[in-house]
DNA sequence: TAGCCTGCTGAGCAAGCGCTCAATCAATTT
DNA sequence: AAATTGATTGAGCGCTTGCTCAGCAGGCTA
Protein backbone atom coordinates (compact mmCIF):
# COMPACT_ATOMS: atom_id res chain seq x y z
CA UNK A 1 0.00 0.00 0.00
CA UNK A 2 1.70 3.16 1.23
CA UNK A 3 5.09 3.84 0.53
CA UNK A 4 7.51 4.13 3.18
CA UNK A 5 10.42 5.05 1.43
CA UNK A 6 11.61 8.87 0.90
CA UNK A 7 11.54 10.39 -1.97
CA UNK A 8 14.31 12.38 -3.02
CA UNK A 9 13.20 16.22 -3.51
CA UNK A 10 9.79 18.00 -4.40
CA UNK A 11 9.03 19.18 -7.57
CA UNK A 12 7.36 22.19 -8.51
CA UNK A 13 10.44 23.13 -10.65
CA UNK A 14 8.83 24.55 -13.42
CA UNK A 15 6.90 28.46 -13.28
CA UNK A 16 3.39 28.48 -13.34
CA UNK A 17 1.96 30.25 -16.37
CA UNK A 18 -1.20 30.03 -15.46
CA UNK A 19 -1.84 29.65 -11.83
CA UNK A 20 -5.93 29.28 -12.30
CA UNK A 21 -6.35 27.02 -14.67
CA UNK A 22 -3.33 24.34 -12.38
CA UNK A 23 -5.94 25.37 -8.97
CA UNK A 24 -9.09 24.21 -11.31
CA UNK A 25 -7.14 20.91 -12.34
CA UNK A 26 -6.48 20.20 -8.63
CA UNK A 27 -9.72 20.89 -7.81
CA UNK A 28 -11.07 18.91 -10.07
CA UNK A 29 -8.88 15.80 -8.79
CA UNK A 30 -9.73 17.36 -5.25
CA UNK A 31 -13.55 16.92 -6.34
CA UNK A 32 -13.19 13.20 -8.19
CA UNK A 33 -11.36 12.21 -5.08
CA UNK A 34 -14.37 13.15 -2.70
CA UNK A 35 -16.99 11.72 -4.89
CA UNK A 36 -15.27 8.23 -4.59
CA UNK A 37 -13.68 8.84 -1.55
CA UNK A 38 -17.55 8.77 -0.08
CA UNK A 39 -18.58 6.47 -2.35
CA UNK A 40 -15.79 3.48 -2.08
CA UNK A 41 -13.86 4.39 1.06
CA UNK A 42 -10.38 6.16 1.15
CA UNK A 43 -8.67 2.32 0.71
CA UNK A 44 -10.84 0.98 -2.24
CA UNK A 45 -10.19 3.50 -4.14
CA UNK A 46 -7.32 3.81 -6.06
CA UNK A 47 -5.07 7.10 -7.59
CA UNK A 48 -6.06 5.28 -11.15
CA UNK A 49 -9.81 5.92 -10.03
CA UNK A 50 -9.15 9.14 -9.28
CA UNK A 51 -7.83 10.02 -12.48
CA UNK A 52 -10.46 8.55 -14.90
CA UNK A 53 -12.84 10.36 -12.84
CA UNK A 54 -11.10 13.75 -13.01
CA UNK A 55 -10.36 13.11 -16.92
CA UNK A 56 -6.93 13.28 -15.93
CA UNK A 57 -3.92 10.64 -16.59
CA UNK A 58 -2.98 8.23 -14.18
CA UNK A 59 0.00 10.62 -13.05
CA UNK A 60 -1.68 13.97 -12.66
CA UNK A 61 -2.78 13.32 -9.18
CA UNK A 62 0.47 13.50 -7.93
CA UNK A 63 1.59 16.59 -9.81
CA UNK A 64 -0.95 18.19 -8.59
CA UNK A 65 -0.56 16.22 -4.66
CA UNK A 66 2.15 15.18 -3.04
CA UNK A 67 0.62 11.88 -2.58
CA UNK A 68 -3.05 10.27 -1.74
CA UNK A 69 -2.78 11.03 1.62
CA UNK A 70 -2.38 14.36 1.06
CA UNK A 71 -5.70 14.49 -1.68
CA UNK A 72 -7.90 13.87 1.68
CA UNK A 73 -6.00 16.24 3.59
CA UNK A 74 -7.05 18.87 1.45
CA UNK A 75 -10.31 18.05 1.05
CA UNK A 76 -10.64 17.82 4.87
CA UNK A 77 -9.04 20.89 5.58
CA UNK A 78 -10.14 22.77 3.05
CA UNK A 79 -13.80 22.27 3.65
CA UNK A 80 -12.90 22.90 7.30
CA UNK A 81 -11.48 26.20 6.52
CA UNK A 82 -14.22 27.04 4.25
CA UNK A 83 -17.34 25.84 5.98
CA UNK A 84 -16.33 25.52 9.17
CA UNK A 85 -14.60 29.13 10.07
CA UNK A 86 -17.74 30.59 8.64
CA UNK A 87 -20.19 28.64 10.78
CA UNK A 88 -18.05 29.28 13.97
CA UNK A 89 -18.07 33.07 13.45
CA UNK A 90 -21.43 33.81 12.52
CA UNK A 91 -22.04 31.89 16.07
CA UNK A 92 -19.80 33.88 17.39
CA UNK A 93 -21.55 37.11 16.21
CA UNK A 94 -25.19 35.81 17.44
CA UNK A 95 -24.26 35.27 20.69
CA UNK A 96 -22.22 38.55 20.75
CA UNK A 97 -24.85 40.41 19.34
CA UNK A 98 -27.60 38.65 22.14
CA UNK A 99 -25.41 39.46 25.07
CA UNK A 100 -25.15 43.17 23.79
CA UNK A 101 -28.72 43.39 23.12
CA UNK A 102 -30.21 41.27 25.99
CA UNK A 103 -32.53 39.02 23.67
CA UNK A 104 -34.29 36.60 24.87
CA UNK A 105 -33.06 33.62 26.11
CA UNK A 106 -34.94 31.03 24.09
CA UNK A 107 -35.09 33.44 20.92
CA UNK A 108 -31.55 33.62 21.32
CA UNK A 109 -30.98 29.56 21.25
CA UNK A 110 -33.32 28.73 18.68
CA UNK A 111 -31.41 31.17 16.24
CA UNK A 112 -27.70 29.93 17.22
CA UNK A 113 -29.16 26.58 17.03
CA UNK A 114 -30.75 27.02 13.69
CA UNK A 115 -27.33 28.50 12.11
CA UNK A 116 -25.38 25.68 13.20
CA UNK A 117 -27.84 22.82 12.05
CA UNK A 118 -28.01 24.82 8.67
CA UNK A 119 -23.96 25.11 8.83
CA UNK A 120 -24.71 21.24 9.09
CA UNK A 121 -26.52 20.80 6.45
CA UNK A 122 -24.58 22.97 3.76
CA UNK A 123 -21.10 20.67 5.06
CA UNK A 124 -22.98 17.79 4.61
CA UNK A 125 -20.94 15.59 2.56
CA UNK A 126 -17.96 17.06 4.78
CA UNK A 127 -18.59 15.69 8.03
CA UNK A 128 -19.80 12.08 6.63
CA UNK A 129 -16.55 12.11 5.05
CA UNK A 130 -14.69 12.69 7.96
CA UNK A 131 -16.41 10.46 10.00
CA UNK A 132 -16.33 7.95 7.70
CA UNK A 133 -12.16 8.53 7.22
CA UNK A 134 -11.21 9.22 10.40
CA UNK A 135 -8.82 6.08 10.34
CA UNK A 136 -7.30 7.29 7.43
CA UNK A 137 -6.17 10.93 8.67
CA UNK A 138 -3.21 11.99 9.94
CA UNK A 139 -3.29 11.99 13.72
CA UNK A 140 -2.52 16.03 13.11
CA UNK A 141 -5.28 16.37 11.14
CA UNK A 142 -7.54 14.42 13.49
CA UNK A 143 -7.13 16.57 16.47
CA UNK A 144 -7.57 19.54 14.15
CA UNK A 145 -11.21 18.62 13.43
CA UNK A 146 -12.13 17.42 17.27
CA UNK A 147 -10.74 20.61 17.88
CA UNK A 148 -12.73 22.75 15.76
CA UNK A 149 -15.88 20.49 16.58
CA UNK A 150 -14.84 21.39 20.26
CA UNK A 151 -15.31 25.13 19.58
CA UNK A 152 -18.52 24.48 17.57
CA UNK A 153 -19.62 22.38 20.79
CA UNK A 154 -18.32 25.35 23.23
CA UNK A 155 -20.68 27.91 21.31
CA UNK A 156 -23.42 26.29 21.46
CA UNK A 157 -22.62 25.94 25.57
CA UNK A 158 -22.45 29.50 25.49
CA UNK A 159 -25.94 29.20 23.74
CA UNK A 160 -27.35 27.60 26.58
CA UNK A 161 -25.41 29.59 29.26
CA UNK A 162 -26.77 32.63 28.12
CA UNK A 163 -30.30 31.51 28.85
CA UNK A 164 -28.82 29.99 32.50
CA UNK A 165 -27.51 32.80 33.66
CA UNK A 166 -31.11 34.65 32.96
CA UNK A 167 -32.62 31.79 34.85
CA UNK A 168 -34.44 29.97 31.70
CA UNK A 169 -32.86 26.88 31.57
CA UNK A 170 -31.31 24.35 34.32
CA UNK A 171 -27.34 25.01 35.07
CA UNK A 172 -26.57 21.18 34.73
CA UNK A 173 -24.25 19.41 32.26
CA UNK A 174 -23.79 22.32 30.11
CA UNK A 175 -20.88 20.86 27.87
CA UNK A 176 -22.70 17.55 27.39
CA UNK A 177 -26.09 19.11 26.19
CA UNK A 178 -24.09 20.25 23.52
CA UNK A 179 -22.98 17.81 22.81
CA UNK A 180 -25.76 15.92 22.33
CA UNK A 181 -27.19 18.69 20.53
CA UNK A 182 -24.24 18.99 17.74
CA UNK A 183 -24.64 14.74 18.13
CA UNK A 184 -28.22 15.33 16.55
CA UNK A 185 -27.09 17.70 14.16
CA UNK A 186 -24.78 14.96 12.77
CA UNK A 187 -27.07 12.83 12.19
CA UNK A 188 -28.56 14.37 9.46
CA UNK A 189 -25.57 14.14 7.90
CA UNK A 190 -24.41 10.88 8.47
CA UNK A 191 -27.17 8.99 9.28
CA UNK A 192 -28.96 10.91 6.09
CA UNK A 193 -30.65 7.45 4.56
CA UNK A 194 -32.38 7.00 8.22
CA UNK A 195 -34.58 10.33 7.63
CA UNK A 196 -35.39 9.71 4.04
CA UNK A 197 -38.91 9.49 3.57
CA UNK A 198 -40.08 11.23 6.58
CA UNK A 199 -37.93 14.21 6.67
CA UNK A 200 -37.31 15.74 3.64
CA UNK A 201 -35.40 18.99 4.13
CA UNK A 202 -33.06 20.83 6.72
CA UNK A 203 -35.85 22.69 7.77
CA UNK A 204 -38.29 20.16 8.24
CA UNK A 205 -35.39 18.33 11.20
CA UNK A 206 -34.92 21.58 12.69
CA UNK A 207 -38.67 22.08 13.78
CA UNK A 208 -38.66 18.93 14.48
CA UNK A 209 -35.66 19.34 16.77
CA UNK A 210 -36.98 22.37 18.28
CA UNK A 211 -40.40 22.19 19.76
CA UNK B 1 11.98 -26.77 -1.42
CA UNK B 2 9.76 -25.15 0.47
CA UNK B 3 11.35 -25.31 3.98
CA UNK B 4 14.26 -24.15 4.31
CA UNK B 5 15.19 -22.66 7.51
CA UNK B 6 15.04 -25.01 10.53
CA UNK B 7 12.33 -24.35 12.42
CA UNK B 8 12.81 -22.50 15.89
CA UNK B 9 12.22 -23.86 19.58
CA UNK B 10 8.44 -25.18 19.66
CA UNK B 11 6.77 -24.16 22.19
CA UNK B 12 5.07 -27.05 23.92
CA UNK B 13 1.67 -28.11 22.43
CA UNK B 14 -0.46 -29.24 25.59
CA UNK B 15 -3.75 -29.48 23.52
CA UNK B 16 -4.89 -32.52 23.04
CA UNK B 17 -7.43 -33.48 20.02
CA UNK B 18 -10.72 -31.86 20.85
CA UNK B 19 -13.64 -30.88 18.39
CA UNK B 20 -13.70 -27.32 20.08
CA UNK B 21 -10.16 -26.64 19.27
CA UNK B 22 -11.02 -25.73 15.66
CA UNK B 23 -13.26 -23.02 17.33
CA UNK B 24 -11.40 -21.61 20.21
CA UNK B 25 -8.54 -20.91 17.43
CA UNK B 26 -11.13 -19.82 15.32
CA UNK B 27 -12.31 -17.37 17.94
CA UNK B 28 -8.40 -16.42 18.72
CA UNK B 29 -7.80 -15.02 14.95
CA UNK B 30 -11.33 -13.52 14.99
CA UNK B 31 -10.87 -11.93 18.48
CA UNK B 32 -7.26 -10.70 17.50
CA UNK B 33 -8.84 -9.16 14.15
CA UNK B 34 -11.63 -7.09 16.27
CA UNK B 35 -8.77 -5.43 18.20
CA UNK B 36 -6.68 -4.37 15.06
CA UNK B 37 -9.64 -3.66 12.69
CA UNK B 38 -10.62 -1.11 15.83
CA UNK B 39 -7.62 0.30 16.42
CA UNK B 40 -5.96 0.49 12.32
CA UNK B 41 -9.13 -0.27 10.45
CA UNK B 42 -10.17 -3.28 8.25
CA UNK B 43 -7.36 -2.18 5.46
CA UNK B 44 -4.79 -1.30 7.14
CA UNK B 45 -4.86 -4.35 9.26
CA UNK B 46 -2.98 -7.03 6.93
CA UNK B 47 -3.95 -10.68 7.58
CA UNK B 48 -0.78 -11.48 8.69
CA UNK B 49 -0.68 -8.81 11.50
CA UNK B 50 -4.15 -10.46 12.31
CA UNK B 51 -1.52 -14.30 12.17
CA UNK B 52 0.68 -12.45 14.84
CA UNK B 53 -1.32 -11.02 17.41
CA UNK B 54 -3.47 -14.46 16.86
CA UNK B 55 -0.61 -16.34 18.17
CA UNK B 56 -0.45 -18.23 14.63
CA UNK B 57 1.11 -18.70 11.35
CA UNK B 58 0.37 -16.51 8.50
CA UNK B 59 -1.60 -19.14 6.68
CA UNK B 60 -3.61 -20.04 9.45
CA UNK B 61 -6.15 -17.29 9.40
CA UNK B 62 -7.36 -18.83 5.89
CA UNK B 63 -7.58 -22.25 7.53
CA UNK B 64 -10.75 -20.88 9.92
CA UNK B 65 -11.65 -18.31 7.64
CA UNK B 66 -12.44 -18.19 3.58
CA UNK B 67 -11.07 -14.70 3.37
CA UNK B 68 -9.93 -11.62 4.78
CA UNK B 69 -13.56 -10.36 4.51
CA UNK B 70 -14.74 -13.20 6.04
CA UNK B 71 -12.95 -12.69 9.46
CA UNK B 72 -14.98 -8.73 9.18
CA UNK B 73 -18.28 -10.82 8.58
CA UNK B 74 -18.15 -13.77 11.18
CA UNK B 75 -17.13 -10.93 13.64
CA UNK B 76 -20.46 -8.58 12.80
CA UNK B 77 -22.79 -11.24 12.19
CA UNK B 78 -21.67 -13.43 15.49
CA UNK B 79 -22.11 -10.16 17.97
CA UNK B 80 -25.27 -9.04 15.99
CA UNK B 81 -26.70 -12.40 16.62
CA UNK B 82 -25.42 -13.20 20.44
CA UNK B 83 -25.86 -9.33 21.84
CA UNK B 84 -28.50 -8.09 19.38
CA UNK B 85 -31.06 -10.44 19.55
CA UNK B 86 -30.94 -10.71 22.63
CA UNK B 87 -31.45 -7.18 23.39
CA UNK B 88 -34.34 -7.32 21.02
CA UNK B 89 -36.30 -9.83 22.97
CA UNK B 90 -35.47 -8.13 26.40
CA UNK B 91 -37.03 -5.08 24.74
CA UNK B 92 -40.14 -7.16 23.47
CA UNK B 93 -40.70 -8.77 26.21
CA UNK B 94 -40.49 -5.83 28.73
CA UNK B 95 -42.95 -3.73 26.34
CA UNK B 96 -45.57 -6.83 26.17
CA UNK B 97 -45.50 -7.60 30.11
CA UNK B 98 -46.00 -3.74 30.22
CA UNK B 99 -49.24 -3.96 27.73
CA UNK B 100 -50.15 -6.66 29.99
CA UNK B 101 -50.21 -5.01 33.66
CA UNK B 102 -50.90 -1.67 31.66
CA UNK B 103 -47.69 0.03 34.03
CA UNK B 104 -47.15 3.75 34.41
CA UNK B 105 -46.15 4.92 30.65
CA UNK B 106 -43.54 7.28 32.25
CA UNK B 107 -42.12 4.08 33.80
CA UNK B 108 -42.03 1.81 31.41
CA UNK B 109 -40.34 4.44 29.06
CA UNK B 110 -37.61 4.06 31.24
CA UNK B 111 -37.41 1.34 31.59
CA UNK B 112 -37.03 0.17 28.32
CA UNK B 113 -34.61 3.05 27.20
CA UNK B 114 -32.78 2.01 30.04
CA UNK B 115 -32.36 -1.70 29.09
CA UNK B 116 -31.60 -0.32 25.71
CA UNK B 117 -28.78 1.95 26.66
CA UNK B 118 -27.36 -0.79 28.85
CA UNK B 119 -27.10 -2.97 25.24
CA UNK B 120 -25.52 -0.51 23.41
CA UNK B 121 -22.78 0.39 26.62
CA UNK B 122 -22.27 -4.06 26.04
CA UNK B 123 -22.25 -3.88 22.44
CA UNK B 124 -19.93 -0.92 22.42
CA UNK B 125 -17.27 -2.20 20.54
CA UNK B 126 -19.21 -3.88 17.89
CA UNK B 127 -21.77 -0.76 17.10
CA UNK B 128 -18.11 1.31 16.77
CA UNK B 129 -16.90 -1.31 14.44
CA UNK B 130 -20.13 -1.45 12.36
CA UNK B 131 -19.94 2.35 12.38
CA UNK B 132 -16.42 2.37 11.16
CA UNK B 133 -16.31 -0.42 9.06
CA UNK B 134 -19.76 0.04 6.92
CA UNK B 135 -18.15 0.61 3.61
CA UNK B 136 -15.90 -2.80 3.87
CA UNK B 137 -19.25 -4.96 4.76
CA UNK B 138 -21.01 -6.27 2.16
CA UNK B 139 -24.01 -4.95 0.77
CA UNK B 140 -25.86 -7.99 2.41
CA UNK B 141 -24.67 -8.01 6.04
CA UNK B 142 -25.03 -3.97 6.17
CA UNK B 143 -28.43 -4.31 5.08
CA UNK B 144 -28.92 -6.92 7.83
CA UNK B 145 -27.19 -4.44 10.26
CA UNK B 146 -29.83 -1.82 9.13
CA UNK B 147 -32.52 -4.35 9.41
CA UNK B 148 -31.52 -4.99 13.13
CA UNK B 149 -31.40 -1.17 13.16
CA UNK B 150 -35.16 -0.84 12.60
CA UNK B 151 -36.34 -3.56 14.78
CA UNK B 152 -34.62 -1.90 17.93
CA UNK B 153 -36.09 1.43 17.01
CA UNK B 154 -39.63 -0.16 16.24
CA UNK B 155 -39.60 -1.01 19.93
CA UNK B 156 -38.52 2.12 21.14
CA UNK B 157 -41.22 3.83 19.26
CA UNK B 158 -43.63 1.00 20.68
CA UNK B 159 -42.57 2.55 24.16
CA UNK B 160 -43.42 5.69 23.10
CA UNK B 161 -46.55 4.89 21.51
CA UNK B 162 -47.69 2.87 24.66
CA UNK B 163 -47.59 6.47 26.07
CA UNK B 164 -49.29 8.30 23.43
CA UNK B 165 -52.04 6.09 23.26
CA UNK B 166 -52.32 6.95 27.43
CA UNK B 167 -52.58 10.81 26.43
CA UNK B 168 -48.79 11.06 28.13
CA UNK B 169 -46.73 11.76 25.35
CA UNK B 170 -47.01 13.87 22.27
CA UNK B 171 -48.68 11.78 19.36
CA UNK B 172 -46.29 13.29 16.63
CA UNK B 173 -43.01 11.92 14.79
CA UNK B 174 -42.97 8.71 17.09
CA UNK B 175 -40.28 6.90 14.48
CA UNK B 176 -37.67 10.07 14.61
CA UNK B 177 -38.01 10.39 18.59
CA UNK B 178 -36.90 6.94 18.54
CA UNK B 179 -34.65 7.66 15.29
CA UNK B 180 -33.25 10.07 17.57
CA UNK B 181 -32.73 8.52 21.27
CA UNK B 182 -30.97 5.52 19.35
CA UNK B 183 -28.68 8.13 17.65
CA UNK B 184 -27.68 9.67 21.48
CA UNK B 185 -27.29 5.99 22.96
CA UNK B 186 -25.10 4.88 19.41
CA UNK B 187 -22.92 8.03 20.89
CA UNK B 188 -21.77 6.90 23.84
CA UNK B 189 -19.83 4.07 21.68
CA UNK B 190 -18.59 5.61 18.73
CA UNK B 191 -17.78 9.01 20.60
CA UNK B 192 -17.11 7.33 23.87
CA UNK B 193 -14.06 10.11 23.82
CA UNK B 194 -16.34 12.91 23.84
CA UNK B 195 -17.71 11.59 27.45
CA UNK B 196 -14.02 11.49 29.03
CA UNK B 197 -13.90 13.13 32.13
CA UNK B 198 -17.65 14.09 32.07
CA UNK B 199 -19.23 11.22 32.07
CA UNK B 200 -17.95 7.89 34.08
CA UNK B 201 -20.14 4.93 33.49
CA UNK B 202 -23.43 4.30 31.59
CA UNK B 203 -25.37 4.78 34.20
CA UNK B 204 -24.19 8.43 34.81
CA UNK B 205 -24.97 8.84 31.09
CA UNK B 206 -28.81 7.22 31.79
CA UNK B 207 -29.29 9.66 34.65
CA UNK B 208 -28.37 12.65 32.24
CA UNK B 209 -30.45 11.24 29.36
CA UNK B 210 -33.89 10.67 31.14
CA UNK B 211 -34.81 13.47 33.44
C1' DT C 1 11.25 27.36 -38.91
C1' DA C 2 13.82 26.33 -35.06
C1' DG C 3 14.47 26.29 -30.34
C1' DC C 4 12.71 26.54 -25.78
C1' DC C 5 9.75 25.74 -21.96
C1' DT C 6 5.67 24.28 -19.45
C1' DG C 7 2.16 20.93 -18.45
C1' DC C 8 0.86 16.65 -18.75
C1' DT C 9 1.16 11.69 -20.06
C1' DG C 10 1.13 6.67 -19.19
C1' DA C 11 4.10 2.57 -19.30
C1' DG C 12 6.67 0.68 -15.92
C1' DC C 13 8.80 -0.11 -11.30
C1' DA C 14 9.15 -1.54 -6.47
C1' DA C 15 6.66 -2.92 -2.70
C1' DG C 16 2.89 -4.81 -0.25
C1' DC C 17 -0.92 -7.52 -0.12
C1' DG C 18 -4.10 -11.71 0.17
C1' DC C 19 -3.82 -16.23 -0.33
C1' DT C 20 -1.81 -21.16 -1.48
C1' DC C 21 0.13 -25.55 -0.70
C1' DA C 22 4.18 -28.70 -0.27
C1' DA C 23 6.56 -29.56 3.75
C1' DT C 24 6.51 -30.59 8.39
C1' DC C 25 5.15 -31.73 13.06
C1' DA C 26 2.50 -34.14 16.70
C1' DA C 27 -0.78 -37.39 18.03
C1' DT C 28 -2.73 -41.74 17.28
C1' DT C 29 -3.02 -46.25 15.37
C1' DT C 30 -0.97 -50.33 13.69
C1' DA D 1 8.99 -48.73 15.42
C1' DA D 2 6.64 -47.53 11.66
C1' DA D 3 2.81 -45.88 9.38
C1' DT D 4 -1.16 -43.07 9.25
C1' DT D 5 -3.74 -39.12 9.97
C1' DG D 6 -4.90 -34.41 10.71
C1' DA D 7 -3.43 -29.89 11.86
C1' DT D 8 -0.33 -26.13 11.13
C1' DT D 9 3.31 -23.78 9.04
C1' DG D 10 5.62 -19.99 6.27
C1' DA D 11 8.12 -19.12 1.90
C1' DG D 12 6.65 -17.74 -2.19
C1' DC D 13 3.31 -16.64 -6.05
C1' DG D 14 0.57 -13.52 -8.61
C1' DC D 15 -1.61 -9.44 -8.67
C1' DT D 16 -2.66 -4.70 -7.34
C1' DT D 17 -1.26 -0.39 -5.86
C1' DG D 18 1.06 4.12 -5.15
C1' DC D 19 4.18 6.58 -7.35
C1' DT D 20 8.03 7.94 -10.93
C1' DC D 21 10.12 9.92 -14.82
C1' DA D 22 11.57 9.91 -19.73
C1' DG D 23 9.28 11.78 -23.13
C1' DC D 24 6.09 14.47 -25.84
C1' DA D 25 2.40 17.98 -27.28
C1' DG D 26 1.64 22.43 -28.01
C1' DG D 27 2.21 27.30 -27.03
C1' DC D 28 5.55 31.12 -27.03
C1' DT D 29 9.52 33.72 -28.67
C1' DA D 30 12.68 35.05 -32.10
Amino acid sequence: MARKILRPAKKPNFLIRDRDRLQRKREAVAEAAFELFLKEGFHRTTTRDIAQRAGVSAGAPFTYFKDKENILFHIVSKEQDRAGERLLSALSRQIAQATHTGADPEEVFKNVFATFLRGVDEMRRFILLAYQETKSLNTETRQALIARERRLQALIGEAIRYGVERGRFAPDSIGLKAHNLMVLAHAWAVRHWAFAGEMESIEEYLAFLQP
